[in-house]
DNA sequence: GCAACCTGTCGGAGATTGTTGACATGTCGG
DNA sequence: CCGACATGTCAACAATCTCCGACAGGTTGC
């Protein structure tokens, strides 16, 4: 159902500031905006962007909207950098560009 | 010296192929844009927002000029990344949730 | 009902991004 | 030197992003 890429929804400060921002429990729409120094529909246009992602779910209660932090996507997130990370924790990874050069040469 | 933003270097499909390309190895320019059915100088804009992100350095050698993979500031990814990793990983936290949830009823 | 409130959406302005073709720079082999 | 090659950069254009003011729909309390 996230038809939305979530790299580009991270991809904005503001957008990151919410995830932030809701880790600490559901939200309502005017109150995350009020912590933004923005406009109103400026948020509430990332928070749909966030929606479509699938990095949010809303709750309408009564007159006020809560969005509660939604972070599954998050996961793909991690195993797309997951092969990554022996490149800059291995010490190895250096040493073997090192040796490639020096075959190079 | 990194001065820009590696979540928004990130959110580019083509970069991040690029990324995965230089996985295996050091690759030249020209190279690298045969893979991705793109204009050579758009691969080289790419390539040059990856490099003011500090994910990639450049190795000019003869008339080739070769990217390296710098993982490094995908660290800070993972870092951002990690205080959310329970909320896909504890069951607890969605409990938490459905308990706010009924305390607000 | 009605007024006050919370919020999403729409239209438009301004900035940024993505792409291409054309050009300039620097390098290798004869 | 010189021609062929690899590459970065520039001008220009289209597409997308970000933001705001204004408006519309739904909800609460009187």
């Amino acid at each position: 159902m996230p038809d939305g890429d979530v790299f580009a929804a991270l991809a904005n400060p503001v957008r990151r500031g919410l995830l932030v921002a809701l880790r600490d429990g559901p939200r309502a729409a005017g109150e995350l905006a009020g912590h933004f120094a923005l406009s109103r529909p400026a948020v509430s246009e990332h928070l749909a962007v966030l929606r479509h992602a699938g990095l949010v779910r809303e709750e309408p209660r009564g007159r006020h909207r809560y969005y509660h932090l939604a972070a599954e996507p998050l996961a793909g997130v991690q195993e797309w950098l997951h092969p990554f990370e022996r490149y800059w924790r291995d010490r190895l990874a250096a040493l073997r560009d090192l040796v490639e050069e020096e075959d190079d040469r």
